[in-house]
This record gives C-alpha cells, sequence and structure tokens, in this order.
RNA sequence: GCCGGAGUGACGGAAUUGGCAGACGUGCAGCACUCAAAAUGCUGUGUCCUCAGUGGCGUGUGGGUUCGAGUCCCACCUCCGGCACCA
C-alpha cells in the first residue's frame, strides 16, 4: 500500500505558493528569524548532496514558524563570476542565455522538493539593479581609501585566464575553480585594503559563538597575526633596509641577512659586484619558478651580494644574501637570519657555512640545531640572564631610543585582489584619463552596464578591452576622453552582502533601508558549506564590517550562527559534478516523493559530517511513510473502556518523543529525529493491539503530523486536511509536551556485581535508595551470585543502577 | 612539520551528565500471503564457546583513573580536513 506521493506534493506545492505562506514582511509582533541558506550559482541542477543542505534550512523555516517566529528564508542567484561563466563555456553557451534558463530549472527543483522561500525577494547578482550596488560599494571603499590599484605579485590560473586573490589559490597551490597549478605574475590590479580591518576581523571571531570552531581555527590562522619588531640596518657602504621580527630578543645572534628576491634594494646591492652574474642569474630563476617548483627543491638556496650589513646591537658586519625562503610579500621582505634560534637560518646558516652564535642557553640535554625554547639570554649584552619576553621588552625599548626601530604586527593576511580578467562579471567603476589620471564613475551614472559581448571567452586579457564603444568614454572630471577599466570583479564581492539586500531587494534608489535591515539582521541562521570557511565567510564579514562602519549595516557581523554541513559521498569520493559521481533527486521523486528524499536525507546521518550516499536509503524512509499513512487514514477498533496505564505509557512515549525531536531540532542533530518518529510510530502501531482508545491515539497521531510538518511537509499537511482540520498545518504551534507525563512511572534498573550485568528489575522511577538497595539484594538471581562472598561496597544510583561489589 | 576532527556489527549510524553498547534504518536469513515473483507483514541477526548459560569476549592499539569508561587522562597507530620557507 502507497499513498500518492505525486498527486499530494504538487497539490500542496500549490496551495503553499497560492497562500503565500512563506512571503513575509517587518513585523513587531512577532520576534523574527532571518534563515538563509549561502546562495548557488545556477548550475541548472541540484544532486542529492545540494538537497541535503535545502532540506536543513526549510526544517529550521518551518519548525521556526511553528514556534511563533516571523521567519524569513529567501533565495537568490550567485549568477556572475567564474562559476556561471565556466558552466556556460562547457556548454558551449553565451551565459546571458544560458543563465534565465538555469534559474528557472534550479527553482523548479526547489518547487519540487517542497523548500518555502520568499520569492518575492529574489536577487540575482548578474542583474543591473543589483550589481550597481557592487560598483556603488567599490566607490565607497575607493573614496575611503580602502580600494587601490597597485603593482603586486598576483597568482595568475592558466587555465581560466584570470588573476586570483589568495584565498582563491587553494591546496597545492592550485586554482580554487579549476583545480590548475597557479603561477606568479607582477601586474597591476585592483585590491581591496581587507589588510586595514586584520585586527578587527580576528579578535570580533571571538564573540561568535555560535560558530563552529574548526572555521573559527581556519579563519585565525588565515589572518595569522604575529607581534614582533620592525628596525631598520645600514648596509656597509651606504643603504638601509628594514626587517620584522618576532625575536627581536635574538638579535645579538644574527649572523647575517637575507632579501628576497625581488626585495627593491637588490638591484643597486649587486651592482658592479664579484657574483653579479650569478646572483642576476638566481633571481631570473626565482622569478619563474612556481611556489611548488620553488618547495620541491626542498634544499634551501640563496646567493651572497657581495655586500655586508652592521647589526646595530653590536656593530658586527655580517653578509647579505639573496635568497627564496624569504618572500617579498612578508613583513619588509627582507629577515636578520639568527640560525640560532631559527631552523630555516639554521640550515641555511649550515649550507652555506655561516657563523651560528646561540643567544638562548638550550634546556639540559638538548641535542637538536637551532633552538626554539625559552630559556636564559646568552651573549646578548645587556640582555643577558632575561627569560625571551623581557629580553623582547628590554630590546625594542632600546630599538626605540635609538630611534631605528619599534614594536610591530605582522598579519598572514593579504589585501582582496579583486581585479578579474573576465567577461561575466560587474565592470570596474573606474576611467582612466591621461589628464586626470584614475577617476572613479560618479554615483549616478552607475550602473556601469557590462556591455554584449559575442566572442566572451577568456583571452588571457579582459575581453571588455575589445570593445572600443565600452572602453571609450569621457572623463567624468574634465570631459576630456579617457577609458574605462576593462576588468571586472571577483564574484565573491557581489555574495559578500546579497544578504542585507534581501532585507529591501528591490530598492533602486539606495542600496537597502536601514531601519529594514535592522528588523531582519543580523542571520539567526546560516547554512553552508565549509569549503567557505575562508573565502566568502571572511569578504562578506569584510564588506559588513565596512558597511556598518558607514552607517548603512545594522550590525558589525552579518552571521549571529553560523552552520557548515558536511557533503555526500559516493564511490569513495565527495559527491560533485567533476568527480562524475553526482546522483540526481529525479528518480527519486518519482517513485518515493520528495517527503521520503527529505527523511533520507535527515536520516543519513550527523549534519556536521560527510555522510555517506546509500541509494537503498530512500525506500526505506517511503516505507515508514506508506506505514505511517496507513496507520492515519485506517479505520481502526476502538475500546470504550476507562483510561489505564496501558494509555498512560502511550502517552508518555509521545510526550518523550515531542521532548526529544524538539530538543533534537535545537542541536542540529535532525538524524535522530526520523528514528525518533519511527519508534513512536511503532509504538502506536502495538497500542492498536491493546484495546485503544480513540481519542489517545488520535491525539498521538496529530502531534506525530505536527512534528512531521517541517520534515516531510506534504504528507502531514495532506493527513492534517483529512483529519478535518481547516488550518494550513505550516501555522499550526509546534507541540508542546507535558514533563509529568513524560517522566517514566517505572524504570529498569540493572544490578550488576562488580561491574557486570546480572540481573534487570522494574521498579518505580522515583525509587528511594534504601529500597533499591533492599530490592536488588533480593534478587534471586543476584543471591546466586553473591554466593557466600563478603559484600564490601554498594553503590546505588536510583532509579537506573545498583553495583554490588564483593571481593 | 604545525593546528583541528574522527576511528563503534556486513553497511549508514545511535548512546546530552561516566551507569543496560549497537536505538533507527539498510542488508542478510527464515516464515506467512502467492501457482510463482514483487510488494507487504511477522521473526531473527555483534562475536565466541560441548547449541547453553545466572557464560566468556567486545567501541583503532597499549596503559591509567574509577565500584563502573565508547565517553575522562597519558602514549601510540590509521584516516580526513586546514595551514605550511609567514621570519
Amino acid at each position: 500500500m502507497s499513498y500518492d506521493h505525486q498527486a499530494i506534493e504538487s497539490k500542496w506545492q500549490d496551495l503553499w505558493e497560492k497562500e503565500k505562506v512563506f512571503e513575509v514582511s517587518e513585523d513587531d509582533s512577532k520576534p523574527k528569524f532571518y534563515n538563509v541558506a549561502m546562495y548557488p550559482y545556477p548550475s541548472g541542477e541540484l544532486h542529492v548532496g545540494h538537497i541535503r543542505n535545502y532540506t536543513y534550512i526549510d526544517l529550521i523555516t518551518r519548525y521556526k514558524m511553528m514556534q511563533g517566529f516571523n521567519v524569513l528564508c529567501p533565495m537568490g542567484w550567485d549568477s556572475f563570476g567564474l562559476p556561471a561563466e565556466n558552466a556556460a563555456i562547457d556548454q558551449g553557451l553565451h551565459p546571458r542565455e544560458s543563465v534565465p534558463g538555469q534559474i528557472e530549472r534550479m527553482k523548479a527543483h526547489f518547487r519540487r522538493l517542497g523548500v518555502g522561500f520568499d520569492w518575492t525577494r529574489e536577487l540575482a547578482s548578474h542583474d543591473p539593479a543589483y550589481y550597481r550596488w557592487d560598483q556603488w560599494i567599490f566607490l565607497e571603499l575607493y573614496k575611503r581609501g580602502l580600494a587601490y590599484k597597485a603593482e603586486a605579485a598576483v597568482n595568475w590560473c592558466p587555465k581560466d585566464q584570470t588573476v586570483l586573490a589568495n584565498e582563491q589559490v587553494v591546496g597545492d597551490d592550485v586554482c580554487e575553480r579549476c583545480g590548475t597549478p597557479v603561477e606568479k605574475k607582477m601586474l597591476s590590479q585592483w585590491q581591496f585594503r581587507i589588510t586595514q580591518y586584520a585586527d578587527r576581523l580576528l579578535d570580533s571571531i571571538d564573540n561568535l559563538d555560535h560558530w563552529p570552531d574548526r572555521v573559527r581555527t581556519m579563519q585565525r590562522n588565515w589572518i595569522g597575526r604575529s607581534a614582533g619588531a620592525t628596525f631598520t640596518i645600514q648596509v656597509d657602504g651606504g643603504g638601509t633596509f628594514d626587517v620584522f621580527t618576532t625575536r627581536p630578543d635574538t638579535s645579538f645572534g644574527m649572523t647575517f641577512c637575507v632579501l628576497a628576491p625581488e626585495h627593491p634594494l637588490v638591484e643597486e646591492l649587486i651592482g658592479g659586484m664579484e657574483n653579479e652574474a650569478e646572483s642576476r642569474d638566481y633571481i631570473a630563476a626565482a622569478g619563474r619558478a612556481s611556489e611548488i617548483e620553488r618547495m620541491a627543491e626542498g634544499d634551501k638556496t640563496g646567493v651572497f651580494t657581495g655586500r655586508y650589513a652592521i647589526n646595530p646591537v653590536n656593530d658586527a658586519r655580517v653578509p647579505i644574501y639573496i635568497a627564496e625562503y624569504v618572500l617579498m610579500g612578508y613583513g619588509t621582505g627582507a629577515i636578520m637570519a639568527v640560525p640560532g634560534q631559527d631552523q630555516r637560518d639554521w640550515d641555511f646558516a649550515t649550507k652555506y657555512g655561516i657563523e651560528i652564535i646561540r643567544t638562548v642557553q638550550p634546556e639540559e640535554g638538548f641535542g637538536g640545531e637551532a633552538y626554539l625554547g625559552d630559556g636564559p639570554t646568552i651573549n646578548s649584552d645587556f640582555l643577558n640572564d632575561l627569560l625571551q619576553e623581557e629580553a623582547k621588552t628590554k630590546i625594542i625599548d632600546w630599538f626605540v631610543k635609538q630611534g631605528i626601530g619599534e614594536a610591530a604586527i605582522q598579519y598572514r593576511l593579504r589585501d582582496w585582489l579583486i581585479s578579474r580578467q573576465r567577461y561575466w562579471g560587474a565592470p570596474i567603476p573606474m576611467v582612466n584619463c591621461s589628464n586626470c589620471g584614475l577617476v572613479p564613475v560618479p554615483e549616478n551614472q552607475l550602473p556601469v552596464i557590462l556591455p554584449d559581448v559575442e566572442n566572451y571567452l577568456p583571452k588571457g586579457k579582459s575581453p571588455l578591452a575589445m570593445v572600443d564603444d565600452f572602453v571609450n568614454t569621457e572623463c567624468p572630471e574634465c570631459d576630456g576622453p579617457a577609458q574605462r577599466e576593462t576588468d571586472t570583479m571577483d564574484t565573491f564581492m557581489g555574495s559578500s552582502w546579497y544578504f542585507l539586500r534581501y532585507t529591501d531587494a528591490h530598492n533602486e534608489d539606495v542600496i537597502f533601508d536601514p531601519e529594514k535591515a535592522k528588523y531582519w539582521m543580523p542571520l539567526d541562521q546560516y547554512i553552508g558549506g565549509v569549503e567557505h570557511a575562508i573565502l566568502h565567510l571572511l569578504y562578506a564579514r569584510f564588506i559588513t564590517m565596512f558597511l556598518y562602519d558607514i552607517g548603512l549595516s545594522p550590525v558589525e557581523e552579518p552571521f549571529e550562527r553560523m552552520f557548515t554541513q558536511g557533503m555526500l559521498v559516493k564511490d569513495g569520493a565527495k559527491m560533485s559534478k567533476s568527480k562524475g559521481n553526482v546522483v540526481s533527486p529525479d528518480h527519486y521523486y518519482d517513485a518515493y516523493g520528495a517527503d521520503a528524499l527529505r527523511l533520507f536525507e535527515l536520516f543519513v546521518g550527523p549534519p556536521k559530517d560527510d555522510a555517506v550516499w546509500n541509494d537503498a536509503g530512500a525506500p526505506g524512509t517511503k516505507r515508514f511513510l506508506d506505514r505511517f499513512w496507513k496507520q492515519s487514514v485506517d479505520e481502526h477498533e476502538f475500546s470504550d473502556r476507562v483510561a489505564d496505564d496501558r494509555d498512560r505509557e502511550i502517552l508518555g512515549v509521545a510526550h518523550r518523543t515531542v521532548r526529544k525531536v524538539t530538543d533534537d531540532i535545537d542541536r542540529f542533530h535532525f538524524n535522530t529525529t526520523v528514528p525518533a518518529l519511527m519508534t513512536l510510530s511503532n509504538e502506536l502501531q502495538s497500542y492498536l493491539g491493546d484495546e485503544p482508545l480513540k481519542e489517545i491515539f488520535d491525539e498521538i497521531i496529530e502531534k506525530m503530523l505536527l512534528m512531521l510538518s517541517p520534515m516531510a511537509p506534504h504528507l502531514a499537511h495532506e493527513l492534517w486536511e483529512m483529519k478535518g482540520h481547516d488550518s494550513m498545518l505550516a501555522h499550526e504551534p509546534w507541540p508542546t509536551w507535558d514533563e509529568d507525563l513524560a517522566r517514566e512511572e517505572t524504570a529498569t534498573m540493572i544490578v550488576q556485581v562488580n561491574g557486570k550485568v546480572r540481573d534487570r528489575i522494574e521498579v518505580s522511577a522515583d525509587i528511594e535508595e534504601s529500597e533499591a538497595k533492599a530490592v536488588a539484594m533480593a534478587s534471586e538471581k543476584i543471591q546466586g551470585w553473591l554466593d557466600d562472598a563478603e559484600v564490601k561496597r554498594v553503590i546505588v544510583r536510583p532509579p537506573k543502577l545498583v553495583n554490588i561489589v564483593i571481593e
């Protein structure tokens, strides 16, 4: 026996839409709940791995609605940028053609799954009405010196033919989108000064109490704050350079200095020196090698410049080297090398025969090379005998007094490279004028519309550069001829503030009404993949903080509660189109229905963990729904006897189930809610064999329907209606439980002898300690085990356990 | 190398605080219904041992704390994720 899931599901999908069940506006009479799943790029397809995510978000929407919250759950499309453009290339289409159709197909998927979104707030990042505000934010950043164009060594993806932000280079230095190893290039690019927010972004992580620890840790590590000092070193024969160190206390141990190959002073230092040619070869090779090739070398390599530096603390004359292991992009691009306390410097010094001076006394029995631990300072004049922290303070004071240095903090975080040499993105709203230089496009000329370019394929330079009508324009300042910027913005720009736009999605005058944002923000729940732990989640925090600073966002931190769900695994790999192991839901909709699929998605495993997809899972949950359907609609024979312990017992099971399901949902343990409902259904089946009472049975079925409503909403709504209710189930209050009824009257007390279970006795749940002990000791089985051994101790934990310790 | 997370039946997993290990589902086996099959229902299903008990063993490995450990502590192994010449 099987209920007609196809008919029921489309019926209720129509009704929810017609009655605008999920369309909401600001309403001060109810507490608000703002619930968002990361907006997807419109691939056109949803596989069962994606559906897991939307099953969770919809469960929360419906659950919170039933709890009386004014719930906003909107949906939109990350339809600009590399993912959407690459998908169009794969299909041999123009993104302008492919994107709208794919959005429609995904909406059909969401409808078929029965997800309740407020579609009146739908937005798409390729819509000029949306991206004009990307451009507007760019200009606001520019006004405040937070957007700038500068020549820098950048990451280049040779397949996607564009530069990438540091955050988009993942794993073994490969492109986050296509997995191609990235190359280094020197290019002039637009960047956002996210590093200016490094401290705030870091400190504020401490307050994100409802974020997963691993995401918080990843962001902390990514920002990577180190405290130390910078100071200036004189070159013997003229010139100076600055170094950054976290160990200024070891300055007396500096036996050489190293400059990065790209360091600006290098040219001046090597000129005319004996080994100039050798140096130039080294620098050229370093420029060519990718990061991976550099690392693969293993050994540290370098070249002596022929010049010497003067250690300011003791006037020692030490050699200056050029070496790849010093990076131009971190600190000052130059270091004081202290081989005694730094293993990299030790390796280098050993290889090139440079002197090693220890300035920290290693522990007794230390057999290693560089000593990184704490200990009394040695060989260091006025720092001698001090421990690390005191020595640091004293030497920094000394630098300040000498006027050569100061305490300093460095971050691993780099500025956010925002330019992309690709077509499908928001044009950067800047103009180059030969008279006025870089000029921002005035706000009233926004949006700078992306021109329609037929041959949009990546060429290594922005395709917009070939569109003369677009490039050639008037300078907004002097009205002379000028050229537009032709790079487009990183798609992560659009995703950094869309959750603010949802609060006022169609405003044509301002980015959003701060009053509306104030009602809805921050997000009470945000759900997405852990792959965005650093990328999107860091950028979105930065842009929100910026919009807060200019008085627009009502909050500094956008995401009050963050949840990162696990991925689905099939054939030993994470389910993804590129791995070719995706499972389409279509077959499940047809054969078992959206409700059975949703229940299995919940059932499959802990939401935070990866889970293995099992094709036999949805048939299993469908069997449960069929049984429950039959249980609900069949005619049963009811008794007219007086209520007794049996009824009390089944009611107790039902109330405990409500308590458990509520608690499990609150803790995001969705995988245990379904078994709880299955168990209650099984108990109810056995109750039907025990002269059931109609009102008890009906009450429990009703509670089941209320609990199923957020999980298997179509079936639950249909049965709710069949039971004679006029109301829409989604608007009913979440069921409550009665602690008195939920309390178990009897308990199975286990009796152990020396920690091993030897008997189980049914006892009253409120049994006293002395009685529990007496009952346990009186058990025949226990007597047999005790024999005439001496009882040394009895542990009593009524009503669950008595443990008798003998011998 | 550093920082996280995880190891439980044939499989996915359950076990909020240390207190009946294996809920629930899948798979498998047997039975019922059927000419038969599917579907459905019922029963069984950690493992070992003279097929039987009031039995032994059992949550990656080895120790420890405790009356009692999947859960706490120490050491180790394996897998997964992140970072990785960041001075």
